[in-house]
DNA sequence: CACCTAAGGTAGTAATCAGTCACTATCTAA
DNA sequence: TTAGATAGTGACTGATTACTACCTTAGGTG
């Protein structure tokens, strides 16, 4: 047989894979209300009416789009913070991890905060619901460990120290995306990091 | 003639304001990317054609709508600034200042932070660059300033801080959104700033 | 009152979109 | 080899959308 031959036809499960992944790259290219499913068709090589034969609505693809990003997103913070040394090293890790996961793949944020997403699908907004919850309980659960190591100042609020924490990710998302090119991700983030570490250690050294 | 006639006829320029108020109003209750030229038609009383005699497009209406929140919101941030005893005073009167402002109009943030908006319509991406340059620019001189009256610890990066603050707003708004009747905006700005404040404050008292 | 300007109404258009369906091509297993 | 299963095609639909052209009428001015 000819091995050049792009394959065409796939089993279900790889289809499906496929079209989560496409989804993802075309929401970074063109914006996540911007992508049709013309556009998912178009850029697998097939015809339109096929993306319908794995998923039975749009809706159902971003659904699966955001397991997929639940998945891959816990996964990687999980790695990350359990390589920390102590709490407060194991959070730095998780913020780099988090910080090199969306320059990786950038419409993840976008994904996430789509209120346009959110509105009508429930499913999909309660999922969101249960990562940001989960995330902020993960950041909480460090802070406290890190205040019972002494490592965090002993009045800390650690619930609403994660919510700045959380805030602050989208913030630089935010300046990454409106100033493209001037300002990386990578290096706001990296001098806005210890500004926030600045809040949660304990006043004497 | 009967009385309870609504009137029907108004100026342009009065037209226009009401277009941008109902734009805002619409897109706090249904989503900023889901307000449809009939939608604010049928919320005015009007038919959909008569819109396009004030607007010549719809990226202009949300150019409008961008411009009015530019305005509106520097001068409730320089009102409630310029009221500050000192610096970080200022700095905590323009943050309470902004959380009431977003209460009163929950989709002004979900507007600046669209991409739906900005991706096509580069005019609105320069405007929203501008406004969220010239927040950031104002927190950061608060913060100088601050450092010079010795109320902020002397190596504070203050543009680094600056980004934090714009991330925390953020975060907050996010939250609201997501946990609506759960948590409350201001209940979670209240307990949120003063974290802020720590990674300000200089580590003497 | 008569006239004119500008705001609104009526009735479209072309484009885009998610979703459908009957049919075909390809793969697999007996 | 063949028969069933299933992935993909192509043409379509109905709904929605921003935007337009032409007509009507309100309302102020001389």
């Amino acid at each position: 047989m000819p091995e050049d031959t792009p394959r065409r036809r796939l089993d279900a499960d790889a289809r499906r894979e496929e079209i989560v992944r496409v989804t993802l790259d075309l929401a970074a290219k063109q914006g996540v209300d911007d992508v049709t499913t013309q556009d998912m068709a178009q850029a697998m090589g097939v015809t339109q009416g096929a993306v319908f034969r794995h998923f039975p609505s749009k809706d159902a693809i971003w659904l699966a789009v955001m397991h997929w990003v639940r998945d891959r997103l816990m996964a990687v913070l999980g790695r990350a913070a359990e390589q920390g040394r102590d709490p407060l090293d194991a959070l730095a890790r998780m913020f780099a991890a988090h910080i090199d996961f969306i320059a990786a793949h950038p419409a993840i944020p976008r994904v996430l905060t789509s209120e346009h997403l959110h509105i009508r699908n429930r499913a999909l907004r309660e999922l969101v619901t249960e990562i940001m919850l989960g995330y902020e309980a993960r950041v909480a659960g460090l802070l406290e460990a890190a205040k019972a190591d002494g490592l965090a100042r002993a009045d800390l609020d650690a619930h609403a120290a994660a919510t700045l924490y959380i805030g602050m990710i989208q913030g630089l998302v935010l300046q990454a995306s409106l100033l493209r090119g001037h300002r990386t991700l990578k290096a706001e983030a990296a001098r806005t990091f210890p500004v926030f570490l600045q809040a949660v250690r304990p006043p004497n050294p």
